[in-house]
DNA sequence: CTGAAAGCGCTTACAG
DNA sequence: CTGAAAGCGCTTACAG
C-alpha cells in the first residue's frame, strides 16, 4: 500500500486531555519519573495509552532529551558470514536494552567513513559501535563528538577507544596444538598482512613451543576469494602443508575449494583448521572444525560498554573455544 | 572513548548569527526551498555553515517534517546469505537516496512483528520494505499506519501492498531445463511447502514440457539444515534422482553436505542446479550452477517504489539469470 | 528576497 | 503529587 494517507497521529497532548491530567503527569508515568505519580492517576493515565493507542513519537523524544534511543553500528560489509553474525547478536542485544541498532556499511559507494559517522552523530545516536577498522582521524572525529563508542572484534586494545574482543593468539594457539595433536608437524597459516595479526603469533608460538619449524606462511585478504587464492598458489608450488591454520572461515572455505579443484582431498592430504565459528562452515564438505568467537556474549558486552561505560572494563577479552568436525581429520564420531 | 561530554553542538542559530541571516534563510538555503534565496546571501550561509561545521540536527528536522530520512527493513533474519546480500543492496539503494536503513530482525527474541512495525512508525520512518512473510494482521496494521511500503523477493501479488520480485517459475524453469540439456530425465525438487512456490509449479512445466515424468519431490525448510536433511532423506532412501533444482542456494549447499557425506559425487551422480545467486554458492566445490535474482535492481526499485510510488508501477518482476558452473555437470569451460 | 513567529511533540526545571 | 511553561532545533506559512 503506497498510500500516503497517513492519519492524524495520537499525542501526548490527546492522552492528557482523554485521562484529564496535563502531559507533564503523563511523562512522568511514561518514563517513570522524574517525579512519583499518584497510583490512580497513573492508572487513568495508562488506560487513556491503552484506549487511545498511543505510542510516543521518538523523533520528539529525540530532540527534547538531545538522544535517540539509536545505537549505531559500523561494520565493512555486512554481508560477510561472520560480521553477519555480528550484526544480528548486535541487533539482538540492542533490542533486549530497547535501542533500535542503525546499520551502516561502510563500504558504501562514494561514503567516507567520516561522513558516515558525522551523519550518525546528527542522528543523535546515544552510542557508536565500531566492527571495521578506523583511520586514525576517524578515531579522533569520535572522540571530539563525544560519542560513547567501542570496537569490536579488533586486535587487542586501542588507545582512544574502548573495546570487546578475543583472545586471537591463545585461539590460534588453541587450533595449531590441536593440529599438532593429530601428529602433523608441517603446518601452514594463511591469514592476512593488513595489520599485525595475533593469530599468526599464536600459530608461531605454538609450533615453537612444540619444537616444529613454522611451515609456509601465507598473506591473503579476508575473503573466499583470499583463501582461494592462496589455496591455487599452494596447489601450484607443489608442495603442499600437512595442514592449515586458517585465520578466518571464510578463507578456510576458500582455500576448501581450491584445494578439492587440484584434487587434493581434506583431510586426508591436507588438514585444515579455521577461525571464527560462523554458521556456514558447519554445512560445508569435511565440516569444518574452528575456532570459535563467542559472537553473543560480546555482542552484550560491547552495548553495555557504550550504554553504561562504567559498568564494563575499558577492554574486554573473551575466550574462544574450539569447535571439533571433520576438516581436521577428527572422525564424526570422535 | 567512553566521555560523554559531548560538546555543545552548533545550531542553526549559530550559523544564522554568523552569517548575519534569519534561520529561515538559512534552511532556506540547505533545502533549497521552499523560497529562493539571493546568490550572495547562500554564499554567506554556505561559509557560514562550513567553517561553524554545522549539521543539522536530524531528531528536529523528523519533528518538524513529521518524518525522519529513514526507512524501516523488516527482515527475518540478516545471517541468511540471500538475505545478507538483499540488506546491503537496499542499504546503498537507501542511501544513494540519502535515507538511513533501519533494518529490524523479526526473529527478536520476544518480539511481535506487529510491535516492530508500530516502533518503526513511532520513529517516523518515511516507508517500509518488508522482506519477510507477514500475517493479515500486520499488513493490515501497516495500511492503517499509513506507511507506504512494499515488499520484496516475495511471491506474486499481494493484494495490500506493491512489490518487488522476480519470476520464480520462469527462474525454475531455466535451471530444469538446463539440466534437461545435459540430457537428465530424473530431476527432483526440494523447496519448501510452508507456501505454494512458483518453483515448484515451474519444475513442473519444465518436465511437462519436455515430456517427462516428474521425480522426487521434497518438502523441508529454507535453511543450511533443511537442504541437509533433504538430502540425507534422498541418500537414505537409496533410489538417487540424477538432478536436483533446489529452491534456495541454502538449501542446496546443505544438500551437497549431506550427498558428499553420504559418498555420492555431484555432479558425477547427482547433479545440482540451485536459486538465488548469492556469491557464496560460488566457492562450494564444485562450484554451483544457480539463478541468479539480480539484487540491485530489485533494492534500487523497491527504495522507488517507497519513496516515490507513482513512479513505479504496483508490482514489479524482474526476470533471472541462469549462473552456470559445474555443479549442474558442466565443465570449467564450457 | 528576507524575517519574525508559530508549531512539531516531547522533557523537565520550577512553582505550588 | 500535579501543572503551567519554557525549551529542544528544526520547518514553513505568513507578512513585508
Amino acid at each position: 500500500m503506497s498510500d500516503d494517507a497517513r492519519p492524524r497521529p495520537v499525542t501526548r497532548a490527546d492522552v492528557a486531555r482523554y485521562a484529564g491530567v496535563s502531559t507533564a503527569v503523563v511523562s512522568y508515568v511514561l518514563n517513570d519519573g522524574p517525579k512519583a505519580v499518584a497510583p490512580l492517576t497513573k492508572e487513568r493515565v495508562l488506560d487513556a495509552v491503552r484506549v487511545l493507542g498511543y505510542r510516543p513519537n521518538l523523533a520528539a523524544r529525540a530532540l527534547s532529551k538531545g538522544q535517540a534511543d539509536m545505537l549505531g553500528l559500523l561494520v565493512n560489509d555486512n554481508r560477510n558470514p561472520f560480521f553477519a553474525e555480528l550484526c544480528h547478536a548486535l541487533d539482538q542485544a540492542s533490542a533486549d536494552r530497547s535501542r533500535q541498532l542503525l546499520i551502516v556499511n561502510s563500504d558504501r559507494r562514494q561514503a567516507p567513513t567520516s561522513e558516515q559517522i558525522r551523519d550518525l552523530a546528527s542522528r543523535q545516536i546515544s552510542g557508536l559501535i565500531i566492527a571495521s577498522v578506523l583511520t586514525a582521524g576517524e578515531q579522533a572525529l569520535i572522540e571530539r563528538l563525544g560519542i560513547p563508542s567501542v570496537m569490536i572484534g579488533q586486535f587487542g586494545e586501542t588507545d582512544g577507544l574502548s573495546g570487546v574482543g578475543v583472545d586471537f593468539a591463545a585461539g590460534a594457539r588453541m587450533g595449531v596444538e590441536h593440529l599438532i595433536g593429530h601428529g602433523y608437524t608441517d603446518i601452514a597459516f594463511i591469514g592476512s598482512a593488513a595489520r599485525y595479526d595475533p593469530r599468526e603469533r599464536g600459530w608461531q608460538e605454538a609450533l615453537g613451543d612444540a619444537h616444529l619449524t613454522p611451515g609456509a606462511l601465507v598473506h591473503t585478504t579476508f575473503s573466499y576469494q583470499g583463501g582461494y587464492d592462496a589455496g591455487r598458489r599452494l596447489v601450484e608450488r607443489g608442495t603442499l602443508p600437512r595442514a592449515v591454520l586458517a585465520a578466518s572461515d571464510q578463507i578456510a572455505v576458500g582455500l576448501l575449494t581450491a584445494l578439492r579443484e587440484g584434487g587434493v582431498r581434506v583431510p586426508e592430504d591436507v588438514a585444515i583448521v579455521s577461525f571464527d565459528g560462523t554458521a556456514s562452515v558447519d554445512f560445508v564438505w569435511p565440516r569444518m572444525t574452528t575456532v570459535v568467537q563467542p559472537l553473543e556474549q560480546m555482542a552484550e558486552t560491547a552495548i553495555r560498554a557504550v550504554l553504561d561505560p562504567d559498568s564494563v572494563p575499558r577492554y574486554v577479552e573473551f575466550a574462544t573455544q574450539l569447535r571439533v568436525r571433520e576438516s581436521c581429520g577428527c572422525t564424526a564420531d570422535d
